[in-house]
DNA sequence: CAAATCACTTGCAAACCACAAGTGAATTTT
DNA sequence: AAAATTCACTTGTGGTTTGCAAGTGATTTG
Protein backbone atom coordinates (compact mmCIF):
# COMPACT_ATOMS: atom_id res chain seq x y z
CA UNK A 1 0.00 0.00 0.00
CA UNK A 2 1.00 3.57 -0.45
CA UNK A 3 1.82 5.72 2.53
CA UNK A 4 -1.28 7.36 3.85
CA UNK A 5 -1.48 10.58 5.74
CA UNK A 6 -0.22 10.09 9.24
CA UNK A 7 -2.63 10.73 12.00
CA UNK A 8 -2.74 9.85 15.64
CA UNK A 9 -4.77 6.79 16.51
CA UNK A 10 -7.37 8.94 18.17
CA UNK A 11 -7.83 12.67 18.53
CA UNK A 12 -6.40 13.74 21.82
CA UNK A 13 -7.25 16.50 24.22
CA UNK A 14 -8.04 19.94 22.93
CA UNK A 15 -4.77 21.37 24.18
CA UNK A 16 -3.34 23.74 21.57
CA UNK A 17 0.13 22.23 21.73
CA UNK A 18 -1.45 18.85 21.19
CA UNK A 19 -3.37 20.04 18.21
CA UNK A 20 -0.21 21.44 16.65
CA UNK A 21 1.59 18.20 17.22
CA UNK A 22 -1.11 16.20 15.57
CA UNK A 23 -0.26 18.13 12.43
CA UNK A 24 3.47 18.59 12.76
CA UNK A 25 4.48 15.79 15.09
CA UNK A 26 6.67 14.06 12.56
CA UNK A 27 10.11 14.56 11.17
CA UNK A 28 9.13 16.00 7.81
CA UNK A 29 6.16 18.33 7.90
CA UNK A 30 7.89 21.25 9.54
CA UNK A 31 10.88 20.74 7.30
CA UNK A 32 8.75 21.20 4.22
CA UNK A 33 7.26 24.30 5.75
CA UNK A 34 10.74 25.58 6.40
CA UNK A 35 11.67 24.93 2.78
CA UNK A 36 8.73 26.95 1.59
CA UNK A 37 9.15 29.66 4.17
CA UNK A 38 12.83 30.45 4.17
CA UNK A 39 14.21 28.78 1.08
CA UNK A 40 11.49 29.62 -1.37
CA UNK A 41 11.02 26.07 -2.58
CA UNK A 42 7.81 25.35 -4.40
CA UNK A 43 7.95 22.12 -6.39
CA UNK A 44 8.00 18.43 -5.58
CA UNK A 45 11.46 18.12 -7.07
CA UNK A 46 12.86 20.96 -5.01
CA UNK A 47 11.64 19.43 -1.78
CA UNK A 48 12.95 16.06 -2.86
CA UNK A 49 16.43 17.42 -3.46
CA UNK A 50 16.49 19.71 -0.47
CA UNK A 51 19.31 17.65 0.90
CA UNK A 52 17.56 15.91 3.77
CA UNK A 53 16.65 12.76 1.91
CA UNK A 54 12.90 12.49 2.14
CA UNK A 55 11.49 9.72 -0.01
CA UNK A 56 8.92 10.31 -2.70
CA UNK A 57 6.02 8.48 -1.10
CA UNK A 58 6.44 10.28 2.20
CA UNK A 59 6.81 13.60 0.45
CA UNK A 60 3.60 13.07 -1.48
CA UNK A 61 1.85 11.96 1.68
CA UNK A 62 2.99 14.99 3.64
CA UNK A 63 2.07 17.46 0.92
CA UNK A 64 -1.39 15.92 0.95
CA UNK A 65 -1.84 16.14 4.68
CA UNK A 66 -0.54 19.70 4.80
CA UNK A 67 -3.08 20.64 2.17
CA UNK A 68 -5.81 18.92 4.08
CA UNK A 69 -4.80 20.89 7.13
CA UNK A 70 -5.04 24.11 5.17
CA UNK A 71 -1.41 24.98 5.70
CA UNK A 72 -0.34 24.54 2.10
CA UNK A 73 -2.07 25.18 -1.19
CA UNK A 74 -1.25 23.80 -4.62
CA UNK A 75 -1.68 25.16 -8.10
CA UNK A 76 -0.44 24.18 -11.53
CA UNK A 77 2.34 26.10 -13.10
CA UNK A 78 0.98 28.12 -15.99
CA UNK A 79 4.17 27.80 -17.96
CA UNK A 80 4.67 24.06 -17.44
CA UNK A 81 1.61 21.88 -17.03
CA UNK A 82 3.61 19.08 -15.46
CA UNK A 83 4.73 21.19 -12.57
CA UNK A 84 2.75 22.03 -9.44
CA UNK A 85 3.56 24.93 -7.20
CA UNK A 86 3.06 24.36 -3.52
CA UNK A 87 2.76 27.41 -1.38
CA UNK A 88 2.03 28.28 2.21
CA UNK A 89 -1.41 29.59 2.98
CA UNK A 90 -2.05 32.42 5.39
CA UNK A 91 -2.41 29.80 8.07
CA UNK A 92 0.89 28.32 7.01
CA UNK A 93 2.89 31.51 7.01
CA UNK A 94 1.49 32.18 10.48
CA UNK A 95 3.82 29.43 11.68
CA UNK A 96 6.77 31.72 11.08
CA UNK A 97 7.15 32.84 14.71
CA UNK A 98 7.16 29.27 15.97
CA UNK A 99 9.62 28.29 13.28
CA UNK A 100 11.88 31.17 14.15
CA UNK A 101 11.92 30.30 17.83
CA UNK A 102 12.66 26.69 17.05
CA UNK A 103 15.51 27.76 14.84
CA UNK A 104 16.92 30.09 17.44
CA UNK A 105 16.72 27.43 20.10
CA UNK A 106 18.63 24.92 18.03
CA UNK A 107 21.18 27.50 16.97
CA UNK A 108 21.78 28.31 20.60
CA UNK A 109 21.79 24.82 22.10
CA UNK A 110 22.75 22.42 19.39
CA UNK A 111 25.60 22.26 17.01
CA UNK A 112 24.28 23.55 13.74
CA UNK A 113 25.61 24.85 10.49
CA UNK A 114 23.90 28.19 10.88
CA UNK A 115 26.26 31.13 10.47
CA UNK A 116 26.57 32.78 13.88
CA UNK A 117 26.28 36.28 12.60
CA UNK A 118 22.95 35.62 11.03
CA UNK A 119 21.60 33.93 14.11
CA UNK A 120 22.54 36.84 16.27
CA UNK A 121 20.90 39.20 13.85
CA UNK A 122 17.72 37.17 13.93
CA UNK A 123 17.72 37.01 17.69
CA UNK A 124 17.93 40.75 18.04
CA UNK A 125 15.60 41.56 15.23
CA UNK A 126 12.79 39.03 15.44
CA UNK A 127 10.13 41.40 14.23
CA UNK A 128 12.17 42.51 11.26
CA UNK A 129 12.95 38.96 10.21
CA UNK A 130 9.30 38.00 10.49
CA UNK A 131 8.20 41.02 8.50
CA UNK A 132 10.67 40.18 5.76
CA UNK A 133 9.55 36.56 5.73
CA UNK A 134 5.96 37.60 5.35
CA UNK A 135 6.78 40.15 2.68
CA UNK A 136 8.55 37.54 0.57
CA UNK A 137 5.58 35.26 1.00
CA UNK A 138 3.06 37.93 0.06
CA UNK A 139 5.01 38.96 -3.02
CA UNK A 140 5.76 35.37 -4.00
CA UNK A 141 9.41 36.21 -3.90
CA UNK A 142 11.27 32.88 -4.04
CA UNK A 143 14.66 34.25 -3.07
CA UNK A 144 15.98 32.24 -0.14
CA UNK A 145 16.11 34.29 3.04
CA UNK A 146 19.46 32.74 3.64
CA UNK A 147 21.46 30.45 1.38
CA UNK A 148 21.04 26.71 1.98
CA UNK A 149 24.06 25.99 4.12
CA UNK A 150 25.46 22.52 3.99
CA UNK A 151 27.86 21.23 6.59
CA UNK A 152 30.32 23.91 7.51
CA UNK A 153 33.48 23.29 5.56
CA UNK A 154 35.56 26.35 4.94
CA UNK A 155 34.54 29.88 5.46
CA UNK A 156 33.84 30.23 1.78
CA UNK A 157 31.04 27.69 1.90
CA UNK A 158 28.38 30.13 2.97
CA UNK A 159 29.30 32.60 0.29
CA UNK A 160 29.44 30.16 -2.62
CA UNK A 161 26.50 27.85 -1.95
CA UNK A 162 24.08 30.35 -3.42
CA UNK A 163 24.17 29.62 -7.10
CA UNK A 164 24.59 25.85 -7.26
CA UNK A 165 20.95 24.92 -7.34
CA UNK A 166 18.12 26.62 -9.17
CA UNK A 167 19.33 27.47 -12.61
CA UNK A 168 15.95 27.46 -14.18
CA UNK A 169 12.90 27.84 -12.08
CA UNK A 170 10.88 29.44 -14.80
CA UNK B 1 11.68 -6.06 22.16
CA UNK B 2 11.39 -2.89 24.11
CA UNK B 3 10.99 0.41 22.35
CA UNK B 4 14.30 2.01 21.79
CA UNK B 5 15.00 5.68 21.42
CA UNK B 6 13.76 6.89 18.08
CA UNK B 7 16.27 8.42 15.78
CA UNK B 8 16.32 9.31 12.15
CA UNK B 9 17.95 6.75 9.90
CA UNK B 10 20.78 9.11 9.26
CA UNK B 11 21.73 12.53 10.58
CA UNK B 12 20.61 15.15 8.18
CA UNK B 13 21.89 18.56 7.26
CA UNK B 14 23.09 20.93 9.93
CA UNK B 15 20.09 23.19 9.54
CA UNK B 16 18.88 24.29 12.96
CA UNK B 17 15.25 23.47 12.26
CA UNK B 18 16.38 20.03 11.18
CA UNK B 19 18.35 19.50 14.31
CA UNK B 20 15.35 20.45 16.42
CA UNK B 21 13.15 18.05 14.52
CA UNK B 22 15.54 15.19 15.01
CA UNK B 23 14.86 15.61 18.71
CA UNK B 24 11.21 16.59 18.73
CA UNK B 25 9.94 15.23 15.45
CA UNK B 26 7.48 12.89 17.03
CA UNK B 27 4.10 13.18 18.62
CA UNK B 28 5.14 12.82 22.22
CA UNK B 29 8.38 14.57 23.08
CA UNK B 30 7.07 18.12 22.96
CA UNK B 31 3.98 17.03 24.81
CA UNK B 32 6.07 15.79 27.70
CA UNK B 33 7.96 19.04 27.68
CA UNK B 34 4.69 20.88 27.78
CA UNK B 35 3.59 18.83 30.76
CA UNK B 36 6.74 19.71 32.62
CA UNK B 37 6.73 23.31 31.54
CA UNK B 38 3.17 24.45 32.01
CA UNK B 39 1.50 21.77 34.07
CA UNK B 40 4.24 21.10 36.56
CA UNK B 41 4.23 17.35 36.04
CA UNK B 42 7.29 15.49 37.25
CA UNK B 43 6.69 11.78 37.63
CA UNK B 44 6.19 8.87 35.28
CA UNK B 45 2.69 8.37 36.56
CA UNK B 46 1.70 11.97 36.04
CA UNK B 47 2.82 11.89 32.42
CA UNK B 48 1.07 8.60 31.93
CA UNK B 49 -2.23 9.96 33.18
CA UNK B 50 -1.91 13.34 31.52
CA UNK B 51 -4.95 12.48 29.48
CA UNK B 52 -3.36 11.99 26.07
CA UNK B 53 -2.88 8.26 26.31
CA UNK B 54 0.81 7.65 25.87
CA UNK B 55 1.79 4.06 26.53
CA UNK B 56 4.35 3.06 29.11
CA UNK B 57 7.04 1.78 26.78
CA UNK B 58 6.94 4.88 24.63
CA UNK B 59 6.93 7.12 27.68
CA UNK B 60 10.00 5.38 29.08
CA UNK B 61 11.68 5.61 25.70
CA UNK B 62 10.98 9.31 25.33
CA UNK B 63 12.13 10.16 28.82
CA UNK B 64 15.37 8.38 28.01
CA UNK B 65 15.93 10.18 24.74
CA UNK B 66 15.08 13.56 26.24
CA UNK B 67 17.64 12.90 28.93
CA UNK B 68 20.20 11.88 26.35
CA UNK B 69 19.52 15.12 24.53
CA UNK B 70 20.13 17.08 27.71
CA UNK B 71 16.65 18.54 27.75
CA UNK B 72 15.44 16.67 30.81
CA UNK B 73 17.15 15.56 34.00
CA UNK B 74 16.08 12.91 36.48
CA UNK B 75 16.58 12.53 40.19
CA UNK B 76 15.15 10.30 42.87
CA UNK B 77 12.57 11.68 45.21
CA UNK B 78 14.09 11.99 48.67
CA UNK B 79 10.81 11.25 50.38
CA UNK B 80 9.88 8.24 48.29
CA UNK B 81 12.66 6.12 46.89
CA UNK B 82 10.41 4.55 44.27
CA UNK B 83 9.63 7.82 42.65
CA UNK B 84 11.77 9.70 40.15
CA UNK B 85 11.38 13.37 39.44
CA UNK B 86 11.91 14.44 35.88
CA UNK B 87 12.64 18.05 35.30
CA UNK B 88 13.55 20.35 32.44
CA UNK B 89 17.15 21.42 32.24
CA UNK B 90 18.20 24.93 31.32
CA UNK B 91 18.31 23.75 27.73
CA UNK B 92 14.82 22.38 28.13
CA UNK B 93 13.24 25.45 29.62
CA UNK B 94 14.79 27.41 26.77
CA UNK B 95 12.19 25.80 24.55
CA UNK B 96 9.53 27.93 26.19
CA UNK B 97 9.38 30.60 23.47
CA UNK B 98 8.97 28.01 20.74
CA UNK B 99 6.33 26.22 22.77
CA UNK B 100 4.46 29.46 23.36
CA UNK B 101 4.42 30.35 19.69
CA UNK B 102 3.22 26.89 18.78
CA UNK B 103 0.45 27.20 21.32
CA UNK B 104 -0.56 30.63 20.09
CA UNK B 105 -0.62 29.43 16.51
CA UNK B 106 -2.91 26.53 17.30
CA UNK B 107 -5.14 28.67 19.48
CA UNK B 108 -5.53 31.10 16.61
CA UNK B 109 -5.93 28.68 13.71
CA UNK B 110 -7.27 25.46 15.08
CA UNK B 111 -10.18 24.60 17.24
CA UNK B 112 -8.80 24.08 20.70
CA UNK B 113 -10.04 23.92 24.22
CA UNK B 114 -7.94 26.85 25.33
CA UNK B 115 -9.91 29.56 27.08
CA UNK B 116 -9.91 32.58 24.78
CA UNK B 117 -9.22 35.08 27.47
CA UNK B 118 -6.06 33.39 28.48
CA UNK B 119 -4.83 33.10 24.92
CA UNK B 120 -5.36 36.76 24.34
CA UNK B 121 -3.50 37.55 27.50
CA UNK B 122 -0.58 35.40 26.42
CA UNK B 123 -0.51 36.95 22.99
CA UNK B 124 -0.23 40.44 24.35
CA UNK B 125 2.10 39.60 27.14
CA UNK B 126 4.57 37.10 25.75
CA UNK B 127 7.48 38.34 27.80
CA UNK B 128 5.52 38.24 31.01
CA UNK B 129 4.27 34.72 30.40
CA UNK B 130 7.78 33.54 29.60
CA UNK B 131 9.18 35.19 32.68
CA UNK B 132 6.57 33.53 34.84
CA UNK B 133 7.22 30.17 33.23
CA UNK B 134 10.91 30.48 33.90
CA UNK B 135 10.34 31.63 37.45
CA UNK B 136 8.22 28.63 38.24
CA UNK B 137 10.89 26.43 36.74
CA UNK B 138 13.70 28.05 38.68
CA UNK B 139 11.83 27.84 41.96
CA UNK B 140 10.59 24.31 41.25
CA UNK B 141 7.09 25.57 41.66
CA UNK B 142 4.82 22.79 40.38
CA UNK B 143 1.67 24.85 40.23
CA UNK B 144 0.16 24.54 36.76
CA UNK B 145 0.36 27.79 34.83
CA UNK B 146 -3.14 27.06 33.71
CA UNK B 147 -5.44 24.25 34.77
CA UNK B 148 -5.47 21.16 32.55
CA UNK B 149 -8.53 21.86 30.44
CA UNK B 150 -10.33 18.87 29.06
CA UNK B 151 -12.82 19.18 26.28
CA UNK B 152 -14.88 22.31 26.76
CA UNK B 153 -18.07 21.27 28.49
CA UNK B 154 -19.68 23.94 30.55
CA UNK B 155 -18.21 27.16 31.67
CA UNK B 156 -17.53 25.68 35.07
CA UNK B 157 -15.04 23.17 33.70
CA UNK B 158 -12.10 25.52 33.67
CA UNK B 159 -12.75 26.67 37.17
CA UNK B 160 -13.23 23.28 38.78
CA UNK B 161 -10.62 21.11 37.08
CA UNK B 162 -7.89 22.43 39.33
CA UNK B 163 -8.11 20.20 42.34
CA UNK B 164 -8.93 16.79 40.91
CA UNK B 165 -5.41 15.55 40.47
CA UNK B 166 -2.45 16.01 42.75
CA UNK B 167 -3.69 15.50 46.23
CA UNK B 168 -0.38 14.48 47.60
CA UNK B 169 2.79 15.32 45.81
CA UNK B 170 4.57 15.85 49.03
C1' DC C 1 9.29 11.39 -32.20
C1' DA C 2 12.60 9.68 -28.88
C1' DA C 3 14.54 11.03 -24.64
C1' DA C 4 14.12 13.56 -20.52
C1' DT C 5 11.46 15.67 -16.81
C1' DC C 6 7.87 16.03 -13.39
C1' DA C 7 4.91 14.39 -9.96
C1' DC C 8 3.73 10.97 -8.29
C1' DT C 9 2.26 5.32 -7.14
C1' DT C 10 3.25 0.55 -5.91
C1' DG C 11 5.57 -3.27 -3.43
C1' DC C 12 8.30 -4.84 0.05
C1' DA C 13 11.21 -5.24 4.22
C1' DA C 14 12.41 -3.03 8.33
C1' DA C 15 11.45 0.03 12.01
C1' DC C 16 8.08 1.88 15.07
C1' DC C 17 4.09 2.16 17.99
C1' DA C 18 -0.10 0.79 20.84
C1' DC C 19 -1.87 -2.51 23.82
C1' DA C 20 -1.76 -5.87 27.36
C1' DA C 21 0.60 -8.25 30.67
C1' DG C 22 4.26 -8.80 33.59
C1' DT C 23 8.54 -7.53 37.08
C1' DG C 24 11.01 -5.86 41.01
C1' DA C 25 11.64 -2.59 44.47
C1' DA C 26 9.62 0.56 47.97
C1' DT C 27 5.69 1.86 50.67
C1' DT C 28 1.24 1.54 52.86
C1' DT C 29 -2.38 -1.15 54.90
C1' DT C 30 -4.11 -4.59 57.77
C1' DA D 1 5.08 -8.63 59.67
C1' DA D 2 2.67 -10.27 55.93
C1' DA D 3 -0.32 -8.70 52.32
C1' DA D 4 -1.75 -5.48 49.20
C1' DT D 5 -0.69 -1.40 46.66
C1' DT D 6 2.10 1.93 44.25
C1' DC D 7 5.78 3.21 41.20
C1' DA D 8 8.62 2.94 37.30
C1' DC D 9 9.44 0.50 34.28
C1' DT D 10 10.23 -4.17 30.64
C1' DT D 11 8.67 -7.74 27.53
C1' DG D 12 5.91 -9.77 23.95
C1' DT D 13 2.65 -9.30 20.30
C1' DG D 14 0.54 -7.50 16.35
C1' DG D 15 -0.70 -3.63 13.37
C1' DT D 16 0.91 0.72 11.34
C1' DT D 17 4.33 3.74 9.33
C1' DT D 18 8.61 4.45 7.06
C1' DG D 19 12.50 4.03 3.83
C1' DC D 20 14.05 2.26 -0.44
C1' DA D 21 13.77 0.82 -5.16
C1' DA D 22 11.32 0.54 -9.13
C1' DG D 23 7.71 1.78 -11.93
C1' DT D 24 3.76 4.97 -14.38
C1' DG D 25 1.56 8.51 -17.00
C1' DA D 26 1.43 13.10 -18.55
C1' DT D 27 4.06 16.89 -20.47
C1' DT D 28 8.13 19.11 -22.65
C1' DT D 29 12.60 19.33 -24.78
C1' DG D 30 16.09 18.16 -28.30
Amino acid sequence: MAAKSPKGPQPRSGCPVCVSLEQFGDRWSLLLIRDMMVRGYRTFGEFLNSGEGISTNILASRLRSLQKAGVVSAERDEADARSIHYRLTEKGIALAPAMLELLLWAARWEQTAAPCGFVEHMEQNRAGVLAETRRRWAERDPTPILPPFKKPQTKTSTASAQSTRRKKTR
